[in-house]
DNA sequence: TCTGGGGTCCTAGGACCC
DNA sequence: TCTGGGGTCCTAGGACCC
């Protein structure tokens, strides 16, 4: 296992931003500040972001909508479904603000990023940060929290401190190592990053059930039980940084697109229109990072959560002859793909695909019976591509995917996308 | 009626090779 | 009568994350 070495030790701050997807939409909407304000899920299934109102009243992450709907009524919380448009859109820009402070940025997911400050002056690190916290807050309107550690999973430990303590200018530094044993002994051991539902329960089985236990736990023990994930995580709890501190995202080895359908669908061409436009957005995605891709994943599946008389769950991979980029290609496997699954009678409640092996485009072996992607393909591409992104997204489209396309998400009360559509601009 | 979507890393075991 | 040992690659599945 190799853990960083001691030059100078390391920093390492989290910046989190409050409820994202909530302070997002208030933004845009200040008659929603303190009022109980919740984001659902795609086709507005579950809670996915709750406002401290909403969290105080009870309703828990992931909670089904259908279960709180008397709650929302008599509560008067607001509730909206999801616009990844705004979100994407508003990450990007806190992003930009924290490249701002240093160079080295490294986002993590739409609403985290680890900032690096090794060599810093711990003692003007809290100081820099709280002034991070009202720059992001000035320029986007965003409110965050910053926990500074000498390792990840202990910035993620400070965040949170600063979050539930509500640490003036939202900020916890915990470089002293003093500081680190008061505070992991409050902490449950469930609640660290990297521990979930059934590692809890397997070390509360071995009676840890504080996060200074496991801190204080034989890590070569645990790694025999638990494999090299859990003995690095100790390590980080003891300030030793074991985690990558990538400043560059690398592209990725994997991409998924599906969704669920707004009402059940029966029909073999409405799932091959549902298969087909999933294909092309993670064509788009696959060409924005420069890949192509040598296998297909299609899915299809009847509704999970019914008892229904024919459960039906079943996915087949195609291996390409040649890698691709090409949407119109992907979609000529991707129907054959939902054909061959296809069982009349069922009711499908979701359909999706998944690229793998995905290899950068410019390194691809090159095979003389299986040629890969002309160039009239990749012109073809980068036309739709471009268009697109110019006159928003479906303005050029593929014949497979459909034109009423009744089989789409429900999103019955999505905001505008005020910052990336003329059409939808808030009017002051 | 209604229950999201998109990722990563690690490990164990089998196939295959020398 | 006898039937090794070690390495790599691939895949499936389990765990985790937001």
């Amino acid at each position: 296992m190799s853990c960083a070495s001691s030059e100078s030790p390391r920093r390492i701050a989290l910046v989190d931003c409050n409820n994202f997807y909530v302070s997002c939409e208030r933004v845009f909407a200040p008659q929603l500040a303190h009022r109980p304000v919740a984001v659902l899920s795609n086709n507005d299934g579950c809670v996915v972001a709750r406002s401290e109102e909403v969290k105080a009243l009870g309703i828990a992450m992931g909670t089904p909508f259908h279960e709180i709907r008397a709650l929302v009524k008599s509560a008067g919380i607001a509730v909206y479904s999801s616009n990844y448009a705004l979100y994407g859109d508003m990450s990007a820009r806190v992003m930009q603000v924290l490249a701002q402070f240093t160079p080295r940025v490294e986002p993590y997911s739409i609403d985290e990023a680890f900032l690096h400050f090794t060599g810093w002056e711990d003692a003007r690190l809290t100081e820099h940060a709280q002034h991070m916290v009202k720059t992001v807050r000035r320029w986007t309107g965003i409110p965050v929290s910053i926990g500074i550690a000498p390792s990840k999973v202990l910035a993620k430990v400070a965040n949170r401190v600063a979050k539930q303590q509500r640490l003036p200018g939202g900020v916890c530094q915990l470089t002293d190592p003093a500081l680190h044993p008061a505070i992991l002994a409050q902490m449950p051991v469930g609640e660290l990053w990297g521990i979930g539902k059934r590692w809890t329960q397997r070390l509360q089985a071995l009676d840890i059930h504080t996060a200074q236990q496991l801190r204080d736990s034989d890590p070569s023990q645990l790694r025999a039980r638990f494999g090299v994930v859990m003995q690095r995580l100790i390590y980080e709890l003891r300030g030793v940084s074991c985690l990558d501190t990538e400043a560059l995202t690398p592209p990725k080895q994997q991409l998924i697109a599906s969704r669920s359908f707004g009402r059940p669908v029966t029909e073999l061409t409405a799932l091959q229109e549902a298969v087909a436009s999933h294909v092309a957005r993670a064509g788009v995605k696959l060409r924005r990072q420069g890949s192509v891709t040598q296998a297909l994943v299609v899915f299809i599946q009847t509704n999970r959560f019914k008892q229904e008389a024919f459960p039906y769950h079943q996915a087949v991979t195609l291996r390409l002859p040649a890698p691709t980029a090409d949407t119109g290609k992907l979609i000529g496997y991707a129907v054959m793909g939902v054909k061959a699954l296809y069982r009349a009678g069922l009711r499908y409640k979701k359909a999706g695909v998944m690229l793998l092996n995905l290899a950068p485009a410019q390194q691809i072996q090159l095979d003389l019976l299986h040629p890969g992607d002309d160039e009239r393909s990749r012109r073809r591409m980068q036309v739709v591509d471009q268009l697109n992104a110019k006159m928003g997204n479906g303005t050029l489209r593929f014949a497979r995917e459909g034109w009423q396309q009744p089989w789409q998400m429900r999103q019955a009360k999505r905001s505008p996308a005020y910052t990336t559509k003329w059409e939808e601009l808030p009017r002051v």
